[in-house]
DNA sequence: AATTCCTTTACGGAAATCTGTAAGGGATCC
DNA sequence: GGATCCCTTACAGATTTCCGTAAAGGAATT
């Protein structure tokens, strides 16, 4: 098993959680607990100049903002900061995210090896994720279903660009046209107008309004 | 210190994190942890049945869906649920929530006891709570700010009952209905249609769309 | 009593949303 | 080729939003 691991998740009691998970499963010589990125960063890099780094990363998307500055805000930041380090260093990430079209871009862009889904069975699932990853192969939480094809509600970028936009604003013609400005297609605004319609059906949205604070309440804009 | 206590949490890890914290401060006889609302509520009820019943409840407020069919889908349910069963149970509310105008009704109206906000100190307070809430105190995490004086900008309630009916869908015409029923003036769709004006320009929006995505943004809705 | 200020309300018109119908094009299957 | 299905697009009408103007009423001041 992994001899070091350091860990970055900003609440205390999932952090301790975690911890404690992995202490009484495994026999790990050295588990550091971060709350911040940065200082999960430093540490790493002082290990790393030691020649003694980390083997593994687990770490959480979104940390709360705090009066503290910081330069490293998010998971995704640390990820690559530490992969600027060590390239090679595994990682896992552990995050209540469950839409695939945010977490597809972390295995194909940022090369994660792990992602496990924050929720009742999470932590077993994160023990599974570390024999996995330990054995060089990648582990994603069953009820993630990456191929979007059948999550639930298919919701692919096409649809979470249109609904941005509204959320920022824009007008459906003003979407139109600024999709033909990038040479998407479609960009009529109807066909703007049956997308939207159609997700009114799928998150029993009574119109626009409602759909969107469903969706950013989701956490999936 | 407290004898029976139980957790209603559905992050695993969250979950056996504060289990873990305050077996290790505390000696309770007994501590019970559910992922379900509903599977909270059945053990808070037989334990009452069985003239053993629980003297705190600790619940976070939002819980994830699932294929399993829930009665009781928040904290706020389960809470209402339990104080129908013993209205002098004690309850601290553990979440990860921090917007005053959410948690000031849970005071107000769901009388609640103590409310730790989800952080990076959140298990020492937590901590802090259970003694306060022992003494027959309140407790709120440090942070948090009841006194409304919270924001820059002002919106009272009323404005915030327009702004949350917008948001689940109901049109200006409707909302003017409702406001009427609950005998709540002004009610005119007119004065509607002027107070939402009047927040595009306070918070800098397009338009309704843009307006409710920056304040769910925020945590005021 | 008259003035001022503010809020509520009504109304109207331009723009945007919502919904249904229908036409056209491409892909697939027989 | 023909039938079918799905997606895109156009269009039309009812409803709603957005925004300006203006009237009505209350409260405070002079």
């Amino acid at each position: 098993m992994f001899k070091k691991i350091l860990i970055a998740e900003d609440f205390q009691d999932t952090n301790k959680g975690i911890v404690d998970a992995l202490e009484n499963r495994f026999h790990i010589e050295s588990i550091q607990e971060e709350l911040y990125c940065d200082k999960a960063y430093n540490r790493f890099k002082v290990a790393f100049m030691n020649g003694e780094p980390y083997e593994l990363l687990i770490t959480d998307l979104y940390f709360k903002e705090c009066h503290v500055d910081r330069r490293l805000t998010s998971g995704k930041a640390l990820i690559e900061a530490v992969r600027g380090i060590d390239p090679n260093v595994k990682v896992i990430v552990n995050s209540m995210i469950d839409n695939p079209v945010e977490i597809n871009p972390l295995f194909t862009d940022q090369k994660i090896n792990g992602y496990v889904c924050k929720g009742r069975n999470s932590l077993n699932e994160l023990i599974d994720a570390l024999q996995e990853v330990r054995q060089n192969r990648t582990y994603v939480s069953p009820q993630i279903n990456l191929n979007g094809a059948n999550s639930i509600i298919e919701m692919d970028k096409y649809d979470l660009m249109i609904l941005k936009d509204l959320s920022e604003g824009y007008t459906k013609k003003e979407i139109s046209a600024r999709l033909r400005e990038k040479n998407i297609s479609p960009n009529s605004e109807s066909t703007i107008d049956k997308k939207v319609s159609r997700l009114f059906d799928e998150f029993g949205a009574k119109n626009t309004h409602h759909l969107i604070a469903k969706l950013i309440k989701q956490g999936r804009i």
